[in-house]
DNA sequence: CTGAAAGCGCTTACAG
DNA sequence: CTGAAAGCGCTTACAG
C-alpha cells in the first residue's frame, strides 16, 4: 500500500503538499504539482480514507438503519436515499436492525463510532428515543416517528389520511362490510392510518372492525385466514400494505372468492410490484422516491449546520386500479 | 466525545491500560481493571472505531456491490449475507452499482480506501477483472463469474443444469413450442442457463426460440410483448427470472392467454415472491440463503488466511408449482 | 503488571 | 508557496 509519504518521496516534496494537491487546499507551485500528479499516477495512490476521517472527525458516511432489508419498501426506500447520496457526495452503510432494538442500538453506536456523519433510522420502537438522544452524530426518523417528533426529525406520509382515503374509497365502491386489517399497534404508522380509519367509520356511521396483522406477507396469509374465517361476510379489505395485499390476494382466491367481484381489496404503499401483479392492486401511495430524497436533504442540512424542518409529511394518493370498482351511482 | 485518555485520566491509569482492560488483551490488576470500568461506565465511553481501524489496517467490515438495490433477489442474498456477517462479527456495507462499470469500481475504490477487509462483489462485466487485481484487499464473486473462475474465487448456483431443467420440465408438461427468454449475454448466468437449455434442444431435437430479455419486469414486460407477437403459438415459456415471469404472466393474462392451460411458464430463482404470487410460479430454486452464506464463509477463510476453494457451485432445484402442469403420460 | 513512546496515514495551523 | 510539527484516537512493541 502506498502512502502520502512514498509519493512525496518520489515528487521531491513534503507530505503536506502532496495532501494540498490532492485536496486542491492551497496554491501549489505549477511545476510541484506536477510532479506530485505525475507520481500519484506512477504510484496508483489512493488517500487512505480512515487517516483522513480520523482527523476530519467526519466520514461522509450516511448510515440507514431498516427494519427489514427484504422489505421492498424499505429497499424502494434505500435506493431513493442511495441515490441522493451519492449525488451530494455522501456514502451509505445500510444496516439491518430486524426489528430487534438491540441491533438497532448496536448499529447505532457502530455508526457513531465509524465517524458517521448521520443516521436516518427507520423504526418503531419508542424506546430509541433515549439512545438517539445519547447519540452524538445527527439521526432523524424516516417512515415513521417516535414521540411527538417535536425532538426528533422525522420524514413521512400522511398516514392519517391514508387511513381515510383507503376507507372512503372501499366506501365508495359500495363495500358494506369491510374490514381494516391494521399495521402492529407499536408503530406510529399503524397507529395514525386506524385513527384516519375509525374517523371515517364515525361520520359514515359505520362500525369498526379490525385485524391486527404485522406489515409482511407472512402474518398476512395468517391473519387473512383468520379474517375470512371470523368475517365471512366480507366485502372489502384494506390490507395493511401491498405485501399483506397480496397475501390476502391469494388466500382469497385460494378459497374461491374472486376479487373484486366479491371482495374488494386495496393495499398501501404503492411498491412497484402491486402495479405488476395480477390484478394491479388498488393501493394509497407513499411518494417513496420523494421521501427517501427529503430524507438525505433533511439529514445533510442538519449535519452541514442548516436549519431543519422538523415535521415533514408528504401527501398520500389513491391510486385506484383493478382490485376494486367505483360504482359511478356513489360518485 | 469522551477519548481513552479521559478515561485514563479518570481512572488514574495510562491509555494504555485502559486499552488492555478493553480489549482483554493482557492481565490487568485486578484493581486498576475495575477503576477502569468503572470510569468506561460513567464516562460512557465508547471507542473510536476509526482510530482502531487506522491501527489495525482492518475494520472488520465487508462490502457488498450488488447490481441494483431493489431486485428481491440480490436482496434476499444481502439479507443473508448480512446474518452471517453478524453472526461472525462483521459489518456489512451495501453498496449500489446500477450495473455501472464506473460505479462498481468507484465502490471498489471507496471500500478499499475504508480499510474494508473485503468485497463480496455481483457484477457482470468481464472489465471488472483488471479492477479486482488492482483492488489490495480480498474480493469474491457471487451469482456470477468472470472469466474461468481460476483468478477469481466465485460462489453461484449451476446455471447449466438449471437451464436444462426448466426445459425438460416443460417438455414434460407437454409443451412444443418453447420460447426461452434468455438472460442478457453479458451475464455468465445467462450464457449458461442458455447453454442448458440449447443442449436440451439438441438432444430433443427441438428448435431453440430464444429472446434476450434483461433481469427485471420492466424489460419483461416489453420482452413479454414482442414474445407474444413474434411467437403467437407458443405453449411454453421460460422466463429469465421470477420476476420476468411475472411481468410475462400479466401480459398474457392482459391479452386472454391463460396460464398453465394456454401457455405453461417457468421462472427461475425461487424468490419468496414466486410462491406468494397468484398463481404460485413454477420455477428453477438458487439456494439464496446457502450461497449468501457461503459467500460470506469463503470471504473471511480468505481474509483470516486461510485456503478457500475457488470454485463454489450450487445445486438448483426444481420447484414446481401452479403454472406449469407436468403430464403424467410423459413420466 | 504497566507506562512512555512510537506509529497507523492523513490534514492543517504555524512559521518562514 | 512550502515544510516541519503536531495531532486525530487508538494499539502495541519495548522497557522496566
Amino acid at each position: 500500500m502506498t502512502s502520502i509519504r512514498d509519493v512525496a518521496k518520489l515528487a521531491g516534496v513534503s507530505p503536506a503538499t502532496v495532501s494540498r494537491v490532492m485536496n486542491n487546499t492551497a496554491n501549489v507551485d505549477s511545476v510541484k504539482r506536477q510532479r506530485v500528479e505525475q507520481a500519484i499516477k506512477e504510484t496508483g495512490f489512493k488517500p487512505n480514507e480512515v487517516a483522513r476521517s480520523l482527523y476530519k472527525k467526519s466520514s461522509r458516511i450516511i448510515g440507514v438503519i431498516v427494519p427489514n432489508i427484504e422489505n421492498p419498501f424499505f429497499n424502494e426506500l434505500a435506493g431513493a436515499i442511495e441515490e441522493e447520496c451519492d449525488k451530494k457526495g455522501y456514502r451509505l452503510t445500510l444496516c439491518n436492525s430486524n426489528n430487534d432494538l438491540e441491533k438497532e442500538k448496536r448499529n447505532m453506536n457502530l455508526l457513531s463510532r465509524m465517524n458517521a456523519d448521520g443516521i436516518i433510522l427507520m423504526t418503531n420502537q419508542k424506546e430509541i428515543k433515549e439512545e438517539v438522544r445519547k447519540c452524538q452524530i445527527p439521526v432523524i426518523m424516516l417512515d415513521r416517528q417516535v414521540g411527538t417528533g417535536s425532538e426528533i426529525a422525522y420524514i413521512q406520509s400522511d398516514h392519517y389520511m391514508g387511513g381515510r382515503m383507503a376507507m372512503e374509497h372501499l366506501l365508495d365502491c359500495g363495500c358494506r362490510n369491510i374490514v381494516q386489517m391494521s399495521g402492529p399497534n407499536r408503530f406510529s404508522s399503524a397507529r395514525q392510518r386506524f385513527q384516519g380509519y375509525t374517523d371515517v367509520c364515525r361520520e359514515r356511521e359505520v362500525t369498526a372492525v379490525t385485524l391486527e396483522c404485522e406489515y409482511d406477507y407472512e402474518d398476512g396469509l395468517k391473519k387473512a385466514e383468520e379474517l375470512i374465517e371470523r368475517y365471512p361476510d366480507t366485502d372489502g379489505i384494506i390490507a395493511a400494505n401491498d405485501m399483506v395485499a397480496i397475501s390476502v390476494y391469494k388466500v382469497l382466491t385460494k378459497k374461491g372468492y374472486r376479487i373484486p367481484q366479491d371482495i374488494q381489496l386495496i393495499g398501501f404503499d404503492n411498491i412497484n410490484l402491486s402495479r405488476l401483479f395480477t390484478p394491479e392492486i388498488t393501493t394509497i401511495e407513499q411518494p417513496i422516491a420523494q421521501m427517501g430524497q427529503e430524507a438525505v436533504k433533511v439529514l445533510t442540512d442538519y449535519i452541514e449546520g442548516r436549519e431543519i424542518r422538523r415535521q415533514n409529511v408528504f401527501p398520500v394518493r389513491l391510486i385506484p386500479r383493478e382490485t376494486t370498482v367505483e360504482k359511478p351511482a356513489n360518485k
